[in-house]
DNA sequence: TATGTTGTAATTTCAATAGTTACAGTGAGA
DNA sequence: TCTCACTGTAACTATTGAAATTACAACATA
C-alpha cells in the first residue's frame, strides 16, 4: 500500500509558493490547477501546512508565505503536517494476535523494535532532505527549458 | 497511510511455521487461530511467500516449510513478497501536475531522486534484517515466559 | 474412496482518499 | 460600507484497497 499523495501534494505547494510568490498570488485555486487536483483537497493540505506552522495562510485577500527559511523545513517536517500515522507508526500492525497461542502473544517483543527501526531509517533520510533542496532543483530545471 | 498489516502477517507467519514445525502441523487454519484474522488472508498470504519462493505449500496433506535457511531471508525479501507498490513505488506521486504550468512540468525532475533515496534507507535497513533476527527474538521472549 | 487441506473465485464489509457542492466567514479595496 | 475574491469547513459522493466471508473444486494421503 503506497504512502498517500497528500506528501507529494504539500511539496508541490510549496514548492509553488515560493516559485510564485513574486508574480502571481498562489491562491488554491491556482495551486489546484498547478496540482490538478481538488480545490478543497489545496485548502485542506493548507490547513494541515499552518497547524504544522509550515506556512501561513491570508485569510479574505487571499494567498500564503512559507513561514520559516526553506532550508529549516525538512522533507520529514512536511510528512508529518500532512501524513496521519496511526500512533505514529508507518507499519501496520495486525490487531488481536492470539494470546493463546506462544507466538501470538510474543511477535511483537521480537518485531516491534525491528519495524522501528526500519521507520527511523526513512525519517532520519527525510530528515537530511530539505525544502530547499528540492526548491533548488526543480527551479533549476525549469530554468534549463529555456 | 499506513503500510498494510500483509507485511507484519507475513512475518508472523514464518515465525510460527518455524516455532511450531515439529510440534503441529501448520495449516493456515492453524495461523489465522494465532494471528487472529480469516484463513483466506492467510492462504493468500501463503501464496504471495509461495510465489517468492520463500515457503513451500504442500497441497492436500496440509503445512507448509520455509524453502531456504532463515539467516538469508531478509525483511526486504518478505516485503516486496506480499506488498503490491505501484512500479515499486512507497510514495504515490499525484497523477497529472499541469503542464502547462513550470512547477507541473518539473516537479518530477527536482523530487523523484529525493524521493527515491528515501524509499532506499527504508529498503536498505529491511534488507540489514533477517528472519532470523525476528525468530530468535520471539523464542527468546517465549523462553523467558517459562 | 473419505478426509482434511489448499487454491481461488465471488461477494460483502469497511475504512481512507479524494472529488464535489455549498456556503458562512474574512479582509482588503472600491 | 459594500463588494468581491478567497479561505475554512461541513456534508455528501465516488472510488479504491484491505480484509472478511462463503463456497467449492483440486489435491494428496491414509
Amino acid at each position: 500500500m503506497q504512502i498517500s499523495s497528500r506528501f507529494t501534494i504539500a511539496i508541490h505547494i510549496l514548492t509553488a509558493i515560493d516559485t510564485f510568490q513574486n508574480e502571481y498570488k498562489v491562491t488554491s485555486d491556482f495551486l489546484a490547477n498547478s496540482i490538478n487536483v481538488n480545490p478543497v483537497v489545496i485548502r485542506r493540505t493548507m490547513q494541515a501546512l499552518k497547524s504544522a506552522e509550515l506556512i501561513e495562510v491570508k485569510r479574505g485577500t487571499g494567498g500564503m508565505v512559507i513561514s520559516k527559511p526553506m532550508n529549516e523545513i525538512t522533507l520529514l517536517d512536511i510528512f508529518q503536517a500532512v501524513e496521519p500515522l496511526e500512533n505514529g507508526q508507518l507499519f501496520h500492525f495486525h490487531e488481536n494476535p492470539n494470546t493463546a497461542c506462544p507466538v501470538g502473544r510474543n511477535i511483537h517483543a521480537g518485531l516491534d523494535d525491528k519495524l522501528f527501526s526500519i521507520q527511523n531509517a526513512m525519517e532520519v533520510q527525510m530528515k537530511n532532505i530539505t525544502l530547499q533542496d528540492v526548491v533548488k532543483d526543480t527551479q533549476a530545471a525549469i530554468a534549463k527549458e529555456n
